[in-house]
RNA sequence: GCGGGAGUGGCGGAAUGGUAGACGCUCCGGACUUAGGAUCCGGUGGGGUUAUCCCCGUGGGGGUUCAAGUCCCCCCUCCCGCACCA
């Protein structure tokens, strides 16, 4: 007998699911459908643990699915347009597509090799012209609606990515992808109108609670950041204007000290130029630009000028000094405050500094403010003062009593403000999807016409050697002719941003060889994504733009759906610990010895041990997917990755737990093996377990025990390593009973195949290629990845016999055997009975007395 | 600073308010072996006694309850997200 050969197998296996086409799926309207998408990788160069993970839980999930009687989708493509193919070209001197194409030739090897159940005939990569040009209608579509403009802004520039980034794509201050400082550059591009979708974006949220993680919904919701409050209107007499201010705090407009405007407001352009304080103020915008992503370190002082002229109070007429300063930002709001030193932190920052006088307007219930002695402004509630006629309200009531007032004078409004902006899509790169614009001399800004696209990214281009793109200086690709005029025309030279791609190709999957973009009735029947599971590190920037997506998409008639994905997995990261010699800084496990010392270079200095940290090849804590699977088998992998830990915690990389599901499967390899003779021609039915023996009747309850709950740890509370725990319980069961187990006895032999292919079938999803294999050689025909869910009997989970735990006032004190169904009254006899209790019960008066039916019983004395 | 999450053996992790530590790893002991880093069997939270039992134990402190890892309040630590958003 041969031992477990998992390579043998699941090639074997693979080729045989290929030929027979078993994972392909078509539309099937009188069946459920079900469909399970993981996040479609970019084409780096390798699959790294991260896919490997992500993959393997969605795969657990499809094939669950598929068992349970779903038709399910499960697809699987390339988000392929995107910097590192360029950066790439640069280095290696092989152009982006091709770099592009090769690795997703061998990356698809990989994923096969995984055994992942998909429907390959649906894959597609996003740098496609197939795939683009419907993009590029979608844009041009939404242009119409108003949906996606061009504009002039300030945008965030990444020096060494040469193109700017969305907001959502900065983070503290450093770009996404390379982590190079982000400076502030005034650009025009092109936008989507997110914000026109705020409150729908927020207000969906709701149908999402319970299905996505709380925390991604909450990080979504601050993402947004609505606000309610109101724009005051401030009558500036110098230049004859209003300046408009947003608060939320309009009950404390009696506490105006000051105004103050951002530095890039035409009206501090306009008043600085009538004060003559232009340069003044220009070079302080300058100023305030450079510093505005700062750097790592806390924030910039604030700081601002008078700009010499003042602003009158709508319902004082006061006349409150206007500044500049360099705390309000142009983007949010108004891009101008009133300054209410009291009652908010800042403006007392700045109120202090300037000499500023703090005014008090609100009453805290407990203390007296007296200005002077102020340390900080008190941003709470409380009873409004010094506020004229609406001194003595409460604050709450106060907010809405003056918006009346000033709607009523017209010198205001209630207003809901949200902190997210349009989504910048400009990207200044080559390796892209062509944004199809045309600027005409005459027509201006012109989309491409619907019947001219795509609008091809040219694959002749040479790659800038400053990392520039080479579209603009690529004349057959920019100079055409306008779509309306037919006079000269330019191209526009930007590319979409990447995240474009990825917001909508989960509804192309459905349809991927379509000349329709999207197919109404595939759509229609599998649309929204059931499962969708990837990184959390996309909770905001890919699953925002997606949602947003699929709503444009929806009022452009080509979705039905108000939310992509209706259930969310976010998996944690795969960490490994990371080694570190004084001298060599980080190096491989492979370079420290045993002792834990540096070998590199005989170098010999002592090597600190890091923590477990996300695996990167710049710590050289990476494990390579393609050398574990040589080593063990992908039904190692993937039932390691299952088991270590649940699915949204990080999961610690460990040598030894891969050994331990290395040898579970050679277990229950030989376990099979050894009796697949014997085996081979039992057939068994229900009819035929009636009358067994007690250890034979254990035998089934535990069986069908665990057949519940993996079902349940699979398919509804997608906790696989918690699943797998009780088929490995099971099979240690299984082989303690054995040694007791006479197989010459039909009834066992028997008895032992169901256990054994009901084994299979649960183990099935996590370990498909070995489960299949075995399943054969247990005698079956059919292939396991096209078997059912195995059925359990709810009558044979019931154990006849419980222990009883019994508690002395909470204690633990003794436990007995009892056949289950027992009432309180017989326990109690039967506990009083018990020499251990009675010591306990010694001089005690028995006050009350807690059962809990086939649990406990607790007996509580005095 | 604001918001969120998490603290359970040597480790990864289990536990609808009902025997804390399932399952796996590590380690220890034993068996089989020329050998084992293979395989199998047994043990493995701490302390005390070992025939048996007993005490302590889920970051710390209170509380609710017959009963708390689980619910409530306060505190500590760590991780994550946002960060002048008016």
């Amino acid at each position: 007998m041969k031992g477990y050969d998992p390579l043998a197998i699941e090639s074997k296996w693979q080729k045989i699911w290929e030929e027979r086409g078993v994972f392909k799926v078509e539309r099937d309207v009188h069946k459920p459908k079900y469909y399970v998408l993981e996040m479609f990788p970019y084409p780096s160069g390798r699959i790294h643990m991260g896919h490997v993970r992500n993959y393997t839980l969605g795969d657990i999930v499809a094939r669950v699915k598929r068992m349970k009687g779903y038709n399910v989708l499960h697809p699987m493509g390339w988000d392929a347009f995107g910097l590192p193919a360029e950066n790439a070209a640069l280095k290696q001197g092989i152009h982006p597509a091709k770099w592009t194409y090769s690795n997703i030739e061998y990356m698809k090897i990989q994923l096969k090799k995984l055994g992942f159940s998909y429907d390959w005939d649906r894959e597609f990569a996003t740098c496609d012209p197939e795939y683009y040009k419907f993009e590029q209608r979608f844009f041009i579509e939404l242009y119409e609606k108003g949906l996606a403009y061009r504009s002039k802004s300030l945008v965030n520039w990444c020096e060494s990515c040469q193109t700017v980034l969305a907001n959502e794509q900065v983070e503290e201050g450093k770009c996404w992808r390379c982590g190079e400082v982000v400076t502030v550059k005034e650009m025009e591009g092109w936008f989507f109108k997110i914000t026109q979708y705020a409150e729908e974006l927020l207000e969906d949220l709701k149908k999402l609670d319970g299905y996505w993680p709380e925390k991604v919904i909450l990080m979504q919701r601050n993402w947004i950041g609505k606000s309610e409050g109101a724009e005051i209107n401030f009558y500036v007499p110098l230049i004859d204007k209003q300046i408009t201010v947003f608060t939320t705090r309009p009950d404390t407009l009696f506490g105006v000290t000051f105004l103050a405007l951002s530095p890039e407001h035409p009206l501090a352009l306009e008043i600085a130029e009538a004060t003559s304080l232009r340069e003044k103020l220009l070079e302080f915008r300058e100023r305030v630009r450079r510093e505005r992503k700062k750097i790592e370190e806390e924030l910039v002082e604030k700081e601002g000028f008078y700009l010499g002229a003042y602003a009158l109070h709508p319902l004082t007429k006061e006349e409150i000094p206007l500044y500049t300063a360099n705390f309000v930002l142009m983007e949010y709001g108004t891009g101008a405050i009133m300054g209410v030193p009291a009652h908010d932190q800042r403006d007392f920052e700045f109120a202090q500094k300037y000499r500023l006088p703090i005014k008090v307007v609100i009453k805290p219930e407990t203390q007296e403010l007296q200005p002077e002695s102020m340390e900080s402004a008190y941003e709470g509630s409380g009873v409004m003062v010094n506020s004229g006629e609406f001194t003595g309200l409460a604050s709450e009531e106060g907010k809405r009593k003056i918006v009346e007032k000033l709607e009523a004078l017209g010198l205001g409004k209630r207003k809901i403000t949200y902190r997210l902006r349009d989504w910048g899509i400009s990207r200044q790169r080559y390796w892209g999807c062509p944004i199809p614009m045309i600027y005409c001399e005459r027509c201006g800004i012109v989309p491409e016409r619907l019947e001219n696209l795509p609008v091809i990214l040219p694959l002749n281009a040479q790659i800038d050697s400053r990392g520039r793109s080479p579209l603009p200086e690529l004349k057959e690709f920019v100079e055409t002719t306008c779509p309306r005029c037919g006079g000269k025309g330019r191209r526009e030279t930007d590319t979409f941003d990447t995240f474009v791609e990825s917001s909508w190709y989960f509804a192309r999957f459905t349809c991927p060889k379509d000349p329709q973009p999207l197919n109404k009735e595939d759509v229609a029947y599998w649309l929204p994504v059931d499962q969708y599971i990837g990184g959390i590190e996309h909770a905001i920037l890919h699953l925002l733009y997606a949602r947003f997506f699929t709503k444009a998409l929806r009022d452009l008639g080509y979705l039905h759906i108000d939310e992509p994905f209706k259930r969310l997995l976010t998996q944690g990261m795969v960490i490994k610990e990371t080694y570190k010699c004084p001298k060599h800084g980080w190096i491989y496990p492979e370079e420290v010895s045993s002792d834990g010392f540096c070998l590199k270079e005989g170098c010999g200095e002592k090597v600190l041990v890091g923590k477990p940290e996300k695996m990167s090849k710049s710590k050289c804590n990476v494990v390579d997917p393609d050398r574990l699977i040589e080593k063990y088998g992908a039904d190692t992998v993937r039932l390691f990755v299952s088991f270590a830990a649940p699915p949204e915690k990080d999961l610690e990389w460990s040598d030894h737990g891969i050994e331990g599901a290395y040898r579970f499967l050679r277990r229950i390899y030989n376990l099979v093996a050894e009796n697949a003779d014997l085996l081979r021609e039992v057939s068994f039915s229900e009819e035929e377990f009636k009358e067994l023996t007690p250890p034979a009747k254990k035998l089934r309850r535990k069986l069908h025990q665990m057949v519940k709950k993996v079902h349940q740890d699979f398919e509804e509370r997608m906790h696989f390593n918690t699943g797998i725990a009780s088929i490995m319980e099971f099979i240690n069961f299984l082989q303690d009973s054995l040694k007791e187990l006479d197989l010459r006895d039909e009834t066992n032999r028997k008895l032992l195949k169901e256990a054994l292919e009901k084994t299979l079938l649960c183990l099935s999803p996590v370990c498909p290629h070995i489960c299949e294999e075995l399943w054969q050689r247990l005698g079956n025909e059919s292939l396991i990845a096209q078997e059912s869910f195995p059925q359990w009997s709810e009558e044979l989970i019931k154990e006849e016999t419980i222990t009883l735990v019994i508690q002395v006032n909470g204690k633990v004190r003794d436990q007995i055997e009892v056949a289950s169904g027992l009432a309180k009254e017989e326990a109690l006899e039967l506990v009083m009975q018990l020499p251990k209790i009675q010591k306990y019960l010694k001089n005690k008066t028995i006050k009350n007395v807690v059962f809990v039916p086939d649990k406990l019983i607790n007996i509580v004395v005095d």
